[in-house]
DNA sequence: AAGATTGTGCGAGAGGGTATCACCGAGCGC
DNA sequence: GCGCTCGGTGATACCCTCTCGCACAATCTT
């Protein structure tokens, strides 16, 4: 992290605090996950005051709805750096593999149950459709010798994108097939349910990337 | 729901408090996730005090615990069922997808991002071992034309299977591969991550599972 | 039928959580 | 140097889980 530049003294105070409590915050979520993350406790590690807490965030849920952010935000930057790298699917696979396997818990922060009342703010999903967006070129670098699924010809059909041009049927079709492949093994081992079954889930998980690639 | 006929009044009496209990945090579920249930909310609802229904459940854990019990075997039966009916792989998947849109959040409570601290109980990894017999019964029953992959040859060496004896390691590729590409394409469509994408989650899930049908 | 027993619900209360409030004190901009 | 804004605190209200002792009613036993 760069010093970040503030002009006031107390606005660089107040930046270094906030970043402090994220960081406790993380080291909570990941000790018992994210329903049991209490400001007041983490006023107290910091030796502070519960209340205190509250001139740097609005809430428990603003404290949250950051912590999304910056997983977000994580992920898209893993993305872009791969890709920038000069990385294909595959490689970006292996990212985003890493990526999970580094902080389950930040990636569940991302893809795991959503909250009933909750909704993600605009910048969010922004930064969701950037990480998309380099799958999505990825996907469009390769040749599509794909026999045209029905399911392409209801993309062409329904194309209707956040912004920007929609992509070509065949590569969002395979930038799905990529993000939901990758993240059903992705998730089920994280979350344990092949414990127990006596094989290595990364080797699923380059076999389903095969597969991918043959396709 | 068959009567149970249990012995004395009593029984029958708590046995009914206990159902009625689960009803209302299933519908408390619905409203705001497993992670907002509380006990108080369900006492005053059934107009009741709160510590009256500790007499009926431990505490919170024990309650979400029987849920997931609940959760688990229903998802059991549901693919039992189709089985006994007939189902081949197509079946079983539109079975499952079935089951998941019926309910979203029991379906997390199965397959959604899991509590650190908790462990699931002996029965409840009993349960999801006989949906998965389920599915390997069905990849089983089909010919074995894949070209032994990398992965079947690291299951074979690594079998060690909970009890009974493993399946053919093709088999259980299969098997891993139709839950690892439903439950991709299922989560993400569950928490809303195709949202704006002007696509229809249904024909992705089926594309899905054509490919798996053909492969 | 009457007494003993067991199950059931209640109020009180401990302990912890979120969040708000008024109130200080210290550092900052002028 | 002065005023003002910002950061921290204790008090407080309200919610939650969960325990305890007590009262009441239904059941079982004699």
């Amino acid at each position: 992290m760069p010093e970040a530049h503030t002009r006031t003294p107390r606005e660089r105070y107040r930046t270094q605090v906030r970043a402090e409590i994220k960081e406790h915050a993380w080291e909570q979520i990941a000790a018992a996950g994210a329903s049991a993350l209490s400001l007041n406790a983490i006023a107290k590690r910091m030796g502070m005051s519960g209340p205190a807490l509250y001139r740097y965030f609005a809430g428990r849920d603003e404290l949250i709805t950051e912590l999304i952010r910056d997983a977000y935000r994580s992920l898209a930057d893993t993305f872009k750096e791969a890709a920038d790298a000069g990385a294909d699917l595959a490689g970006l696979a292996h990212a985003l593999r890493a990526w999970a396997l580094a902080d389950p818990h930040r990636y569940f922060l991302v893809y795991g149950t959503p909250v009933p009342g909750y909704h993600a703010p605009e910048d969010v999903s922004e930064i969701a459709s950037e990480t998309m967006a380099v799958i999505l070129d990825a996907c469009a670098a390769l040749p599509s010798d794909a026999p045209a699924a029905p399911f392409d010809a209801h993309v062409d059909a329904h194309r209707q994108w956040a912004d920007g041009p929609p992509p070509p049927a065949p590569a969002l079709h395979r930038a799905l097939v990529f993000w939901t492949r990758l993240h059903g093994v992705l998730s089920l081992e994280l979350a344990g349910h092949f414990t127990g079954m006596g094989f290595d889930p990364a080797l699923l998980f380059a076999a389903e990337l095969d597969d991918l690639s043959e396709h």
